[in-house]
RNA sequence: CGGGAUGUAGUUCAGCCCGGUUAGAAUGCCUGGUUUGGGACCAGGAGGUCGUUGGUUCGAAUCCAGCCAUCCCGACCA
């Protein structure tokens, strides 16, 4: 009521505004094109952080910290990186402002206080981190060098939308570096793993592992794995990359090892991401028209525990003391609750609030269901409510968990898998991103200028090249030029 | 960076076209009471230098100009 959430159907952008805002997760701020992330949306990207971390230290990295700032001269060093990221880098020239004389009480940047070099807001932390490994790195016995951190970043985008494409953006980046190709190809698909698993495991949301075209390679890339998932409109929103650095960044900062022959040889790197974004990937992915639903095992809160308050104290107490021992086995169990004892607000306002929060389980505890030994559960994803014993009900909560998490993943995944169309003909090509958004997968003849001439003409964009293609002999949608496989196109986030 | 819009109570907005005593509503908040199995009701109360600077005027939320900020749609991008 106090809430209302845009539909799907009305306004599909609005509805996404309306889960962050009146879920929780995040508000906008008074600095342009930056957002604040409030607690709720905070607890989420903690829990993201915690599991994604573990499989960083699982695979061998450590976390390290590097600077905010690159000196300008550090930054141009590798030069399609520099350039790749030039347009949108906030620079700081100045560091002190003094009193206006023209207008009393206000600052003005002391021209004065002009920096001999330009400092840029790292954009992405290639550079600073490169001139670092020159100096840790002299012989084939320091690599490989496995190092992620956890950071912000900031990319002066011209359009901004909450957690999809914010000005600063909270991310992880892993750069690593190696003594051979091989070494550093393997880790760069290693790591396209852990994240393709994290995405389907974790946030309940399949992916499309691939290649990226030439054009849509990172920066100073050779090569950019990456993991493209469907949103429920269709639109495919790229969930993380790791890119084969080939030695430009070594070769850039001159990092070089000596091998066991005792040659100088330069090493090879890897660089590696997720960002914040993966917030707007969950919401847009299972979300409904009536709030959030947050995959169990990424939920802030799994299970929140309502009890039916009544003027009967004594009842109510037994009540609250119930839903607090239940919480209590819960916890015992690793299970995220809540219990909301709060006696101002009535149960139908506190089932809404809860629905919109995406909380996956709710139990109601109440006298009339007790007394046969029973509770309710209510499961977010399905809003099936039914009647559960209260013997073993830890179990039965910790199952139900598992199937919404199960469930939440099969759901998403039909639903891809109705929007995958194969298309060998342009006419339809186009037809279908109009009427019926979604993945194309599409014969192409490799060249750039095709793809940009597809982009401009649909504003679909070559996603990714699927890694295990099967290969088969076609045409180019738009040439006819012969191809050996399909690519997946789709319009994108 | 182009196009569109907005800025008034914590929030969402009305009022502005056509200037005039004390700037309204809903919701939220506080107090008291009745309620509580799907977003309760009654009564009382607090809360605003109308984004900002300047101009016109006897008088500006309202008219004019500048500035600032935010949102939406495009191009660009994780």
């Amino acid at each position: 009521m106090s809430k209302e959430i845009t539909s799907r159907a009305e306004n599909y952008s609005e509805w996404y505004n309306d889960l962050v805002l009146k879920g929780n997760l995040a508000d906008y701020s008074a600095v342009r094109g930056c957002m604040v992330i409030k607690p709720y949306g905070f607890a989420l990207w903690e829990n993201m952080r915690d599991v994604l971390d573990k499989k960083f230290k699982d695979t061998g990295h450590v976390n390290a910290y590097f600077p905010l700032f690159v000196p300008k001269s550090l930054f141009e060093a590798e030069e399609k990186n520099a350039e790749g990221f030039a347009k949108e880098c906030a620079v700081v020239t100045h560091y002190r402002l003094k009193n206006n004389p023209d207008e009393p009480g206000k600052l003005m940047v002391d021209p004065e206080a002009k920096l001999e070099e330009e400092l840029v807001v790292r954009p992405t932390s290639e550079a600073i981190i490169w001139n670092t490994y020159k100096k840790w790195i002299q012989s084939y016995r320091d690599l490989p060098l496995l190092i992620n951190q956890w950071a912000n970043v900031v990319r002066w985008e011209m359009r901004t939308r909450l957690f999809l494409r914010t000005a600063e953006f909270l991310w992880q980046e892993g750069h690593t570096a190696h003594a051979t190709r091989q070494e550093a190809i393997t880790e760069a698909e290693q790591m396209i793993n852990v994240y393709a698993d994290f995405v389907e495991n974790y946030m309940a949301l399949p992916v499309i592992k691939g290649l990226k075209s030439e054009s849509e390679r990172f920066a100073g890339a050779e090569e950019t794995y990456t993991i493209e998932a469907m949103m429920q409109d269709g639109k495919a929103l790229q969930s993380g990359t790791s890119h084969f650095l080939g030695q430009n960044f070594a070769k850039a900062f001159e990092v070089t090892f000596k091998n066991k022959e005792n040659e100088e040889e330069y090493v090879w790197a890897t660089s590696w991401g997720v960002s914040t974004r993966l917030i707007g990937a969950l919401i847009m992915a299972h979300s409904d028209d009536d709030g959030l639903v947050m995959p169990p095992k990424l939920a802030p809160h799994q299970v929140v525990i309502i009890p039916f308050l009544s003027k009967n104290v004594e009842e109510t107490d037994s009540m609250i003391a119930k839903a607090n021992e239940l919480k209590k086995e819960l916890t015992k169990l690793g299970i995220r609750t809540i219990v909301d004892s709060d006696e101002t607000k009535r149960p139908g306002f506190k089932f809404a609030e809860y629905e919109l929060k995406g909380i996956p389980l709710r139990v109601v505890i109440g006298p009339r269901d007790l007394a046969n030994g029973m509770v309710e559960i209510a499961r977010r994803d399905t809003k099936e409510k039914a009647q559960f014993s209260i013997e073993n009900i830890t179990q039965t909560i910790a199952g139900l968990l598992d199937d919404i998490q199960q469930n939440m993943f099969n759901k998403a995944k039909a639903f891809r898998e109705e929007n995958i169309t194969k298309v060998d003909d342009f006419e339809t090509f186009q037809k279908l991103l109009d009427e019926k958004p979604g993945f194309l997968l599409a014969h192409w003849d490799g060249t750039a200028e095709t793809e940009d001439k597809i982009k401009e003409l649909t504003k679909a964009t070559i996603r990714c090249i699927p890694l295990d293609n099967p290969q088969e002999d076609g045409k180019c949608i738009f040439t006819g030029k012969p191809s050996k496989e399909r690519v997946l196109f789709a319009r994108a986030y």
